[in-house]
DNA sequence: CAAAATCATATTGCGCACAATCTAATTTTG
DNA sequence: CAAAATTAGATTGTGCGCAATATGATTTTG
């Protein structure tokens, strides 16, 4: 039924290429729910969420952002936006306005609480580095490393759909 | 209102430190996202999400083991795994049955169909292979980091925890 | 052996994450 | 300028992911 040679084809790929363990994209799976869990109790005295913290760290960088802009930053589209800044514009971080310009847009602004947020927010980085056990020169690298694989992913992912 | 020397504090902390694009966790999460888009095509065919596919790989490499056995090797938790397996089950990839043994025990089993998915696998690895852009030997490198990353900050979770 | 403690799994509730769809505002075109 | 196309956000539905809790089975203890 299949074709005829099933076992040939595979054979650049390894025995044991599909284990768990060698799976890159299981590597950052995990290192994903790892930072997750580090960052929660550090996070929660706050009533932070993690997505939430770094919403607010592209606002610390550059305030008065667009809901898009910030989308486009993050890599986060409205559908996961919308009811999260909702969240953080009810805990008193930020505030949403329509441009006065383009209707069409929200603009979001922090308040006073989530500019000050940015104090605590050093404490936080020097805890997770501590967690993270790496030298400051191989969290460079590493972050380096991480920034090209995402880029050639999405960079993959948009020659598919052009296609 | 604020302390004395919200700078001063931080002279181990370069200007910059909090930047979106030199922190690690969202390195990782943004490589997580795209990782998980560039999954995305390639298992909707098959009608499965990335976290059912690789509940399916633990299961290519041991068949039979409990929904514990399975949280351990994955890292989450029953919240997570019941109803994902429920939909494994009911898309006909797997089978659910209590241990005749122990009876607070589910044995999760692959069907022919669940492991018949094995052969796609092939395929849907040199894809992502190809997306990544990543020589063989960098990936392997790379994978190594962050597993080492997640053992470290496990590790420290679990210092914390005991504390 | 019966009560208590432990263990495996399931359930509930909340918050992402994203596809698909909808609404309203702006821009483009004829 | 009016109709069509585009754009920005919001909404809905589905599936993780996890804390908290519930249920039922097994083990431990008195």
């Amino acid at each position: 039924m299949t074709d005829k040679r099933d076992e040939a084809e595979t054979n650049d790929i390894p025995p044991g290429a599909l284990a768990l363990d060698q799976q890159l994209c299981f590597a950052v799976y995990s290192a994903a729910h790892a930072m997750n869990r580090t960052y929660k109790p550090l996070l929660d005295p706050y009533g932070l969420t993690y997505p939430q913290y770094i919403v607010l760290m592209a606002l610390w960088e550059e305030d008065g952002r667009t809901v898009k802009a910030l989308g486009e930053t993050l890599g986060l589209d409205s559908g996961t936006l919308s009811p999260l800044l909702k969240r953080l514009e009810a805990a008193g971080h930020i505030r949403r306005a329509r441009d006065k310009a383009d209707e069409r847009q929200v603009l979001i602004t922090l308040t006073d609480k989530g500019k000050a947020m940015q104090g605590s927010a050093i404490g936080i980085l020097k805890a997770i580095r501590q967690a993270t056990g790496c030298t400051v020169e191989s969290v460079r690298s590493l972050t380096g490393e991480l920034q090209q694989l995402t880029a050639r992913l999405e960079a993959a992912a948009r020659h598919d759909t052009a296609a």
